[in-house]
RNA sequence: UGUCUUAUGGUGUAAUGGUAGCACUGCAGUUUCUGGAUCUGCCUGUCUAGGUUCGAAUCCUAGUAAGACAACCA
């Protein structure tokens, strides 16, 4: 019998694995994504999904959607519900959805019971003068002078700061730590501040004071029953004081566990939320799901499908280490899974006319061509072959070197699903453009029949010209031209690609286009994808450019 | 002059004290009725210095480098 191979784990699978061993939690895996609902999810949050949704099923768990709704002041409904369907889109059902908000009277009660202690105290000072007494990493802090007030004085000022007299900014509640901790966190962290200018999007103007991450997060795991607390490494200083809260309420043998990962990074991106919204409110893009966009939707409209994220994410692992991934290897995993899966269809970009000199005028016939070779389940479809067609510009030169196996006046080339056709000539405008070009076809080399074989080195596509459909392509190319937009110093907008975006009018398509669906991924013969864009008609093309054209001839050129 | 974390080919990741493997890129071939594909081969790596051990990428110490932390954001 073959030995199973040994599947490696990561190191959060291994700490989770350890627990079960160790009996930790009675043996229940519990997880949660938790987005704060202030934007769209990009390819970085598709990591932690894959994680905190693919944790739980491999260990028979379950993983929860919680919206980190604590600030009113940047969160709508708006995101709340785009992130639910790209969570779906991803192919992920949560158990249940929660929202921070809904603990609100919970944390509430537990912030008295810690004023009670005597660990809380509500601070009057302004923000400044509290951001200076917390010092600097490698300078302790000084105390607040309101840090050993009564109990009774705190609990009367904290109920205050929930009836709305007291201005945003006049007070907040801190728990009474250590000023001279060497983790800034320590620092007597503020655990409530005071918001009565945005209503909560759920809450609307019940609650005046809102409780902070630190605060909310730990506990909202806690009342959960979160096993493990997934997030990334810029969270690991935390982990202190996430344990910290938890140990002031816990109660009994459970408790939830924060592990660290390192948060996605990829090449000739960005991924900061602030830079996106940015490209989006200065019209630099069409908007979140632009197809130039890292936001899950963008890349959904680009064509990319769910299994292909998966695969990438498979890929790039998980670990302590804050690296920078090389955007290829996305593009990578889009082409094996479209190989796969997506329907092919005939365009021509550039197109200029090819006569078929010897071919009756008039004359329709239908060639049968696959969908889509990978895949023999996708069927056939019939192409329309006519005595005048549609080729690339590009498939055609006068004076051609050794290596070019297209048309080029004496040389044969098989045009896909149909004839080889012999390369005659062409005709020239007075500027010396091609606007014709000639050839001949050989009746015997119909694609199927027996003497259609013939060694020929070039297939082209092509489109019948009587029988084709004018179509608009974009072609969308990176949007930044440096390698590492995120760390450079200039301004992030004179990194963009200038060529990130090239309408292309004039193209030429089969007549199947016309049958397709919207967003259905389709691959052009030899050029690569694209998504029918859903607002357009008769035809907008989507056209996935995704690295630089690799043509046996365009090598050689190089040379 | 702090605390925490990290360091394996160009890039990303595995090896959990016992043969340093995989993927992407690159290069060289191969092949094809379309595939930016296929198949084959090749290149390149354990940050440095000590220590523990029969044996160290792995454990310890020091150094070096990188990241995080001083929001009433999450």
């Amino acid at each position: 019998m073959d030995e199973a191979p040994k599947k490696s784990l990561n190191f959060i699978e291994a700490f989770v694995e350890q627990d079960l061993k160790d009996g930790k939690n009675d043996g229940r895996i519990q997880t949660r994504f938790p987005p704060e609902p202030n934007g769209y999810l990009h390819i970085g949050h598709a990591k932690a999904i894959c994680l905190d949704f693919g944790i739980a099923q491999n260990y028979k768990g379950t993983c929860n959607l919680r919206f980190d709704d604590t600030n009113p002041v940047k969160e709508d409904v708006e995101y709340v519900d785009s992130i639910m369907e790209d969570i779906q889109w991803l192919g992920y059902k949560w158990e249940n959805v929660y929202y921070a908000s809904d603990y609100f009277q919970q944390l509430w009660d537990l912030a008295i019971d810690l004023i009670k202690q005597g660990k809380a105290y509500v601070d009057e000072q302004s923000a400044e003068t509290i951001a200076k007494q917390k010092g600097s990493p490698t300078v302790p802090g000084t105390e607040s002078p309101y840090r050993n007030r009564p109990v009774e004085e705190n609990l009367a000022l904290f109920l205050k700061m929930n009836t709305g007299e007291v201005a945003e900014g006049a007070m907040v509640l801190r728990a009474k730590i250590d000023m001279a901790s060497s983790n800034m966190h320590f620092r007597d962290p503020i655990m409530y501040r005071v918001i009565n200018s945005h209503p909560h999007h759920r809450t609307g103007w019940t609650w005046k004071a809102y409780p902070m991450y630190d605060y909310a997060h730990g506990q909202s795991d806690y009342f959960e029953g979160v096993t493990h607390s997934l997030c990334t490494l810029e969270f690991e200083v935390h982990r202190p004081l996430y344990d910290w809260f938890i140990d002031q309420f816990k109660d009994g043998g459970y408790r939830p566990r924060q592990i660290e990962f390192n948060r996605l990074n990829l090449t000739y991106t960005v991924m900061s939320k602030r830079k996106m919204l940015q490209l989006v409110q200065e019209k630099l893009v069409s908007g979140w799901d632009d197809p130039r966009m890292p936001t899950i939707c963008g890349l959904r409209r680009r064509g990319y499908s769910p299994e292909s994220i998966h695969n990438f994410i498979d890929k790039i692992g998980y670990t302590k280490f804050e690296a920078l991934n090389d955007i290829g290897l996305l593009e990578h995993a889009v082409r094996e899974s479209l190989n796969k899966t997506a329907t092919r269809v005939n365009a021509v970009l550039d197109p200029v006319k090819l006569i078929v000199t010897n071919y009756p005028e008039g004359v329709v016939e239908m060639m049968e061509t696959v969908n889509n070779p990978e895949d023999e389940a996708a069927g056939t479809r019939e192409i329309a072959f006519t005595r005048e067609l549609y080729v690339e510009r590009d498939d055609f030169m006068e004076d051609a070197p050794k290596k070019y196996f297209r048309l080029t006046p004496g040389q044969e080339v098989r045009l896909k699903s149909a004839y080889i056709v012999k390369c005659t000539g062409c005709k020239k405008d007075n500027n010396g453009n091609v606007t014709e070009i000639y050839c001949e076809y050989d009746s015997q080399t119909k694609s199927g029949m027996p003497d259609s074989n013939r060694k020929v080195k070039g297939t082209l596509h092509w489109v019948s010209a009587t029988n084709c459909i004018d179509a608009e392509v974009r072609l969308y190319d990176r949007l930044f031209s440096v390698e590492n937009p995120s760390a450079d110093e200039r301004d992030f907008r004179d990194l963009l690609n200038p060529n990130s975006l090239e309408v292309r009018t004039g193209c030429k398509v089969e007549t199947s286009l016309k049958e397709t669906k919207p967003l259905d991924q389709f691959q052009f013969q030899r050029i690569g994808y694209f998504n029918v864009d859903p607002d357009s008609t008769p035809a907008k093309l989507v056209f996935n450019r995704t690295v630089s054209l690799k043509d046996s001839w365009a090598k050689e050129q190089n040379k």
